[in-house]
DNA sequence: TAGATTGTTAATCGATTAACAATC
DNA sequence: TAGATTGTTAATCGATTAACAATC
């Protein structure tokens, strides 16, 4: 690869395809040596043209016939997305989603520690959820700049976003993960990476009647509805 | 709008716009009568010219100097995504990140009208979340058939995913949320909506270690970070 | 060797951006 | 009216797809 393009941003798309592949070599891992753009492509949907060119873009150059070694192609791809040494994050807004994201498995392996929750709930404080401890609302500041934890991730409701997301950044944040359906404003210098469920959903109702209506037409001309 | 256009499918980069546009646009309704694309894209930090060519695929037409009608703008929207009338659907699996899924505000006013929950866990079955009930699993079949519910929400774990998308599926479902981090493999008419929470983070990982190198560069130059 | 698979270079496609006349 | 904002048409940009020589 052109070593001038290690600087530049990995497109949007290709980097949406990354973890999806990362995802299916790890569970290669223990079975094969070796694995081909068509083989990957063939198992996630892909074309294997496109996936050759995503590869390109994590620097791994493979081998003719043989295809890329898998253990190579997942460091190629941590390394690429940043994965190999995990950042240390908080998590603020221990509800229910909150819970769900403390338990999610292997975001240590994807990048991400979250090191403790924080919450204004007395119940919850001091307990511990899925081995992380969940400490006052009151220690999150001082805690941020003390560990410069970077990353903060918010599943608060969506009343307390704003407020909270203010508070991070001032404390020395420079990174949100934002789950609250709420458009954060924030500085320039702040990456925000909203979690929004509504597009998802916007996703999947266009593809339902798009699926709905052709499954339709297809039965009208005695067909089966195949896509 | 040319008609013919209408039996395409939205592009996908419109679809991930359209949510956010309705976000703000619901927010505005009561405080104004008229929205012009320069205010929105100001708003959520788009170019005004692409909002309006997203507009441009709902079908509305604006007026010159004035913009577009709020509530017709909203209505639009609505339309276009298909969530003027919501769609029943059966979610299972109960756990923090269902639990969280079915509390989370205004399902309902997007597209999706989660009709119940299903559990195998003895101490769920019976209680309602959120107002939502929870039922034993062995009814899911039945219910799904007799009910026509067509979309199912996967909130179980990883391993049993595959599993349960298969009786849906043949029990009649047409579409799949799912929010567990494996692969579905169901026939071509089935619609599956990945909600890959990975994908979220390798953008993150990436838009923050992107800024960080900005930042330590301009530092160095004696500016500010900014971007 | 022959065939599969890569990396490279070019063609196609579609989304974004720009330019500008129409118009309230 | 003049200026803001639309819809339309064209130009640009970048991602996807195709073609093909290199090679293990």
């Amino acid at each position: 690869m052109d070593p001038a393009l290690d600087f530049r941003p990995i497109p949007e798309p290709t980097l949406r395809r990354l973890p999806r592949y990362l995802h299916l070599l790890r569970s290669l891992e223990s079975e094969r040596e070796t694995v081909s753009s068509t083989y990957i492509g063939k198992e996630l949907g892909f074309d294997a043209i496109q996936v050759r060119k995503d590869i390109e873009h994590t620097g791994l150059i493979g081998r003719p016939k043989v295809g890329y070694t898998v253990q190579a192609l997942v460091q190629a791809i941590e390394q690429t997305l940043g994965w190999n040494d995990p950042r240390r994050a908080f998590l603020i807004g221990a509800g229910s989603l909150g819970t769900a994201l403390l338990g999610y498995p292997r975001f240590a392996e994807s990048g991400l520690d979250i090191v403790a929750a924080f919450d204004t709930d007395e119940s919850k404080i001091g307990t511990t959820i899925h081995g992380k401890v969940v400490l006052p609302l009151e220690k999150f500041d001082g805690l941020v700049k003390r560990m410069h934890v970077l990353v903060g991730i918010l599943t608060v409701p969506a009343e307390q976003a704003q407020a909270i997301a203010e508070r991070a950044v001032l404390a020395g944040m420079a990174a949100i993960w934002n789950f609250a359906p709420v458009t954060l404003r924030v500085p320039s210098h702040v990456v925000v990476q909203n979690e929004d469920l509504y597009i998802g959903l916007a996703a999947l109702s266009q593809k339902l009647s798009l699926q709905l209506r052709q499954g339709a037409l297809h039965e009208k001309e005695g067909h089966d509805a195949v896509r």
